[in-house]
DNA sequence: GAGGTTATTATGTACGTACATAATAACCCT
DNA sequence: AGGGTTATTATGTACGTACATAATAACCTC
């Protein structure tokens, strides 16, 4: 180690976690103690330490100092692209065809997962998104005028709810479900695909501080493979 | 603000950005501005932006300056606890079956996954999880005994590999694919369902440095829900 | 106008001092 | 031994100076 940077000190931090030098359930030397063996501040540290502790692989307490986990709850990243970027990313053609749209009272479930308690008119909207003129996903979706009132203004016929409601409502907060759905007919009819078809399935509800956005449930055709990495 | 501290900047900054005070694809005042204005230190602001700019609000660039995108690819924080974790967290009783082990070589898909290119013995385990006795998730593992040679060793009927792993080679990266898949019969078999049912499925791949540890497909027993959140 | 070089700029980081904060250890009393 | 209070400790942060780095703007030449 040459030159010592928050880079390097991390590097160094991982091997030693890796090797076991560092074991499992045990505590790790002191920043201060770090900073002096490898011969930085322990600023740098501190700064390299932070990461590794956000990806779960360190448990830092003032005073107690910082440990490597037994059973470390690893954090993977996520990307979240609008719809229309995820398929030009896979090399294919975006289109988009709005199904319906209507005002109407949400469904329970739909409140639950807005912590609404009252229903007021929401904006329901039922929109297709295509690659390569096929269908790549459905965007059954409830929007609260409330928190966004230009929506009910908006002609949603060219740019779907998805892409508009992320350049137009920028959200603090978001719950995300993942799971799998045999797809329904009506389903699987607006997916041309087989009713009892094996869908990839995200539920999302937004919101603007404490006041709920939107919620959306997205059932993507069959085969298709959300990516992460660590 | 009374007192200025990097949350307080990033939180005046999200509200900037929320409220279109700084639209989207425009610049944003540069760092040494900012604090100026709001009455701190430079490296206070860049702390304070860099978060934002790691979950995908900002794209800070040196000396272009900062900038809010048009289109922002939003990251989320997915956790990754043990099978084990995972379950008792639900409130339920972990169990555990080992249903086969052995020393095969690789399939292609596999080897692919692994990014290998010629077969050696590899440890080949099928384990079942189950929570308050009921099938959760069927694990379908390959194990690269090159990088883990102890696992050869290793009495996997009252640990699962999952956990083992976990424990024992830590990885410095992964791969994840998630998807739905019709249960197969012998799948539905294994988790107590009906053939073709919806399974959410999670396949990872993990390496030390550029060594393949294990890849590893789970299917998840119907109904089965993946949380997070930004 | 195009291309190359240099100067300037805004973010990225290192350092050390100082202080803040959460939390544990030490100490004291019953 | 148990409970309460205080001192100490290790991480968390703010600041300002200094330097590094990537990248854009300015400038010059053909």
């Amino acid at each position: 180690m040459s030159t010592i940077t928050w880079q390097s000190v991390q590097a160094e931090a991982l091997r030693r976690i890796r090797s076991r030098e560092w074991p499992p359930g045990g505590q790790i030397p002191h920043e201060a103690d770090l900073a002096e063996e490898l011969g930085c501040a322990r600023a740098t540290v501190n700064r390299a330490l932070r990461d590794l502790a956000e990806a779960g692989l360190l448990e830092r307490r003032r005073k107690a100092g910082t440990r490597v986990p037994l059973n470390p709850v690893r954090k993977a990243t996520l990307d979240i692209p609008i719809i229309r970027q995820d398929i030009e990313a896979r090399g294919l053609a975006y289109g988009y065809k709005l199904l319906s749209r209507n005002e109407a009272p949400a469904p329970p479930e739909i409140l639950s997962q807005l912590s609404l308690k009252k229903s007021s008119q929401m904006i329901h909207i039922l929109a297709l998104h295509l690659a390569d003129n096929h269908p790549f996903c459905l965007e059954n979706r409830w929007v609260n005028p409330v928190a966004v009132p230009e929506i009910t203004k908006t002609d949603l016929s060219t740019i779907s709810a998805n892409e508009w409601l992320v350049q137009n409502a920028a959200f603090s907060a978001g719950d995300f479900a993942f799971g799998a759905l045999a797809a329904p007919a009506h389903i699987a009819k607006a997916l041309d695909c087989a009713t009892g078809a094996a869908l990839f399935t995200v539920e999302r509800t937004t919101w603007a501080g404490s006041l709920p956005i939107t919620s959306v449930r997205l059932c993507y055709a069959p085969g298709y493979r959300m990516l992460a990495a660590i």
